[in-house]
DNA sequence: TCCTAATTAGGAATAATTACTATTTAGTAA
DNA sequence: TTACTAAATAGTAATTATTCCTAATTAGGA
């Protein structure tokens, strides 16, 4: 999902979320948000390099990182070697594709609250829940097509 | 869960699934049924090489590969930057511990089903969906006593 | 405007994994 | 048993993704 969202209004989530609204981050944030197949750090850099060719890879991990410890951004688990990122930090599952390699929101309410009442009974000892999280894996079959939920 | 198998039973099963039973493999087999705590590739060099000091990391990786391939053994996900590996391959769910980096095991029957059904009906276009796995995420509170399932 | 801590650029260093190549081995067939 | 061959391995170099380092710059408050 692309998230609409102006450059002023980035700034100041940046802000509320207890960080100094810098250039480089308003650039990765926002970049970031107008990607929805979950990119690497990689293609994070490829996208913004061109127009801020002085962002270096140190700034972007750096940046990507604060961006996770205030929960503006996800880092995402991937079958490959290196780790994605997502603008999304609400609720929600991933579709794992083996055969292309996207990653694809999953969004459903009906099985959080599923899960949510069954967790809400089934505890765990000494353990505190934070989320839980499906990840759903597949094989897309027609690569002409895209996946979507009926 | 540690698996209590004999050595020629490995033997067997690395030759049912498809491939040459070398010393190699039964030894890094048959040490990752030992080690119930999802291990990194590394630790599991630390374990056999006191007793196999002539086996490299070059072998290690390529050898948890090919076991990976003909799904003796499964490949875990993990937070930091390595991945992990199980040689529990049935359909289980994984607890992530954030504060301590246990990778648990979550085996819940009653859940499975409750997907599988829900699953059912749930059609997602052009995906065919090969399994889903859960990722519980949480704390452990008492770092004194384990945690377990009730 | 001045100050200072935070941030950044640029690049070196590291960690995990993969690639490479000469040598050895397992399994098969003569 | 021996010979053969493809597969596997050891040892190590190379690569990839990420982190670390340090001097310079900057943001934002006093
Ligand atoms: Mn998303
Ligand atoms: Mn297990
Ligand atoms: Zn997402
Ligand atoms: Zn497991």
């Amino acid at each position: 999902m692309v998230i609409k969202i102006s450059h002023s209004e980035i700034k100041e989530k940046i802000i509320a979320a207890g960080l100094k609204a810098t250039h480089q981050r308003i650039v990765i944030y926002a970049a970031l948000m107008q990607m929805c197949d979950h990119p690497t750090a990689e293609k994070i850099f490829e996208t913004i390099a061109p127009a801020n060719p002085s962002i270096s890879t140190g700034t972007l991990y750096k940046t990507l990182d604060h961006l996770v410890a205030v929960n503006l951004i996800a880092k995402v688990k991937s079958d490959e070697g290196s780790y994605r990122y997502d603008a999304n930090v609400d609720n929600h599952n991933h579709i794992y594709c083996t055969n292309t390699n996207e990653i694809l929101d999953y969004e459903d309410h009906e099985l959080d609250q599923i899960l949510e009442a069954y967790f809400k009974n089934k505890k765990i000892k000494n353990l505190k829940i934070t989320d839980i999280r499906l990840q759903i894996n597949g094989e897309r079959l027609d690569l002409k097509k895209a996946i979507s939920i009926q």
